[in-house]
RNA sequence: GCCGCGUUCGUCUAGGGGUCUAGGACGCCGGCCUCUCACGCCGGUAACACGGGUUCAAAUCCCGUACGCGGUACCA
């Protein structure tokens, strides 16, 4: 047992995000490694984002990807509540006490007065002024204004927020577990806000306040939050608390590069969120597989893992720093992995249930037969009902370029003779069909495949698929037969 | 602009002073197996961003440059 307590805290602004799931996913692979606590923490402090049905599809997903949380909001646990929206006291506590031991302070500014700010601090070296050590002095805050107009204004219930104030000349520096030290100088960093005019806390202080009170050992989240590190470094000193070891993930980027931003992502063709992962029928495993190695690496050459795999190979320090471009045909190739190793009975049910809502008319031992040929070529589950219609349905058209190739002159002919061989015959296994078809082409001294080809195709309408005589066995002789006359006589 | 973080095959990566004429995986190409094939097997293509240093020796350490990404909100 171990005390290590990590926390995946997202806002619900949105459908889970594939980098959330991989952020969350690290989180829990380390917990569940050191038998340490997976904590879901819901950071809602932004009320003009918030999507009413995200904190569901947040947790769908999770789920989804069978990353069972042990506290949050909808399990409970002793450190709770676990969306910020329900801690509210004790944000404005902890800002009360940075007020008090001055390492914050109010701010009266209007958005105007800062608009104002930053236009007339605007120039070419500087295209974004900060509101920090430099500007403070020339703004409405308890530092310039008297402490009775302070106390007036407070009184007088004016619109203000709360802002850490950052000494300058100090070098904030700390130790990322992915990426050894970083440090800050603190003349670059601005005085933040904590605490809005609308009362909530920002993501920084509710962050540092939650982090503390829930034990939380490790914060692993992702890159974009690396420059906001040392103001959270500050918070906890000025809070009186040690600071939690923090690893940051290096971004996942688009295929090409650029951001993985939904629009760009979009145009590429590439889902981003977990959901639409789950709707195209994707393993949760696979892609829980794919995204583990993207940035993360076991240090052999182990690549496909389920989950428990992965908790016992993961750490921290095999995190790389680099972005990372995300890339569907690798995915693509462990999803086919994870579908081979699946067990035939359990694949069976799914394609069961996959062909019934397709409206395919069927029965289990029939689709045992058929996932048996299939399960080794395949990708998606998905094929196991878009790539065996043949199984189902007599052909209703062959592929142009398949009867192009090789349909002969002979083709129907040879192909009556295997459909009276079938029937006379009655075979059963696959062996029975090859015996049958090679009879047929040795006697007429031509190459088995003149008629392997015509068969395939007249049986199925396409020129691939799995081996032939197994694909036949599993027909039987009356559909084939039935399929190739009728092949024979439509191509003639 | 400033600050931070990065930079090994197209992509994910191993490697962290000599064992590197740089290894694996995806993709791609070729071959094998075969009657076909989306499986499998074998083989091939392809990379240390650039420039300086340190060192007997640098992909590996240091500095600089370039490029990429992130941040620079009363968003997270």
């Amino acid at each position: 047992m171990s005390n290590v307590r990590v926390r995946f805290a997202p806002s619900p602004t949105g459908y889970l995000h594939i980098g959330g799931l991989r952020t969350a996913l690290y989180n829990y692979l380390l917990a569940r490694q050191t038998g340490g606590a997976f904590i879901l923490r819901i950071e809602d402090t932004d009320r003009s984002r918030f999507v009413e049905d995200a904190e569901a599809d947040i947790l769908g997903a999770l789920a989804w990807a069978g990353l069972e949380v042990d506290e949050g909001p909808h399990v409970g646990g002793d450190v709770g509540p676990y969306r910020q929206s329900e801690r509210s006291d004790l944000y404005a506590k902890h800002a009360a006490d940075l007020i008090k031991s001055g390492a914050a302070y109010h701010a009266f500014d209007t958005p105007e007065d800062l608009d104002a700010m930053r236009e007339r601090l605007k120039s070419p070296e500087n295209p974004t002024p900060r509101y920090d050590c430099h500007t403070r002095g020339d703004m409405r805050n308890s530092l310039t204004l008297s402490p009775d107009e302070v106390q007036q204004l407070l009184d007088a219930g004016t619109p203000h927020v709360i802002r850490l104030k950052v000494e300058p000349g100090q070098t904030v520096t700390f130790t990322d577990a992915v990426r050894d030290e970083v440090s800050f100088a603190s003349d670059v960093v601005d005085d933040q806000i904590l605490v809005k005019s609308d009362g909530m806390p920002t993501y920084h202080l509710a962050n540092v306040v939650d982090d503390h009170h829930m034990g939380i050992t490790h914060v692993i989240r992702g890159e974009e939050w690396l420059s906001s590190t040392p103001k959270h470094i500050l918070l906890y000193r000025a809070l009186g608390w040690d600071a939690p070891t923090m690893a940051h993930l290096p971004l996942i980027l688009s295929p090409t590069g650029g951001k993985l931003s939904k629009r760009a992502a979009e145009r590429q063709g590439i889902p981003v969120l977990v959901k639409q992962y789950q709707d195209a029928g994707y393993e949760a495993e696979a892609l829980v597989n794919y995204l583990a190695l993207l940035g993360w690496n076991p240090g052999d050459e182990r690549e496909v893992f389920d989950l428990e795999g992965l908790c016992s190979a993961f750490s921290l320090d095999r995190v790389g720093s680099a972005g990372v471009q995300f890339d569907m045909d690798k995915l693509a190739w462990f999803n086919g992995q994870h579908l081979r190793s699946i067990p035939a009975d359990v694949l069976t049910d799914r394609a069961l249930g996959l062909l019934k809502a397709a409206g395919v008319d069927t029965d289990a031992e029939y689709v045992a037969r058929v996932v048996e040929l299939m399960q080794d070529r395949i990708s998606m589950a998905d094929d196991l009902v878009s790539a065996t219609g043949y199984f189902f349905e007599d052909p209703v058209a062959y592929d142009p370029t398949g009867i192009k190739k090789r349909w002969k002159d002979d083709s129907a002919e040879l192909v009556m003779a295997y459909a009276d061989a079938l029937e006379a015959a009655l075979p059963a296994s696959a062996e029975d069909y090859e015996v049958a078809l090679r009879d047929i082409t040795t006697s007429r001294e031509v190459g088995a495949g003149r008629l392997i080809h015509p068969v395939r195709l007249g049986v199925s309408g396409v020129t691939f698929g799995p081996g032939l005589f197994e694909m036949l066995a599993v027909l039987g002789p009356d559909v084939c037969a039935r399929r190739l006359r009728k092949a024979a006589a439509t191509l003639g």
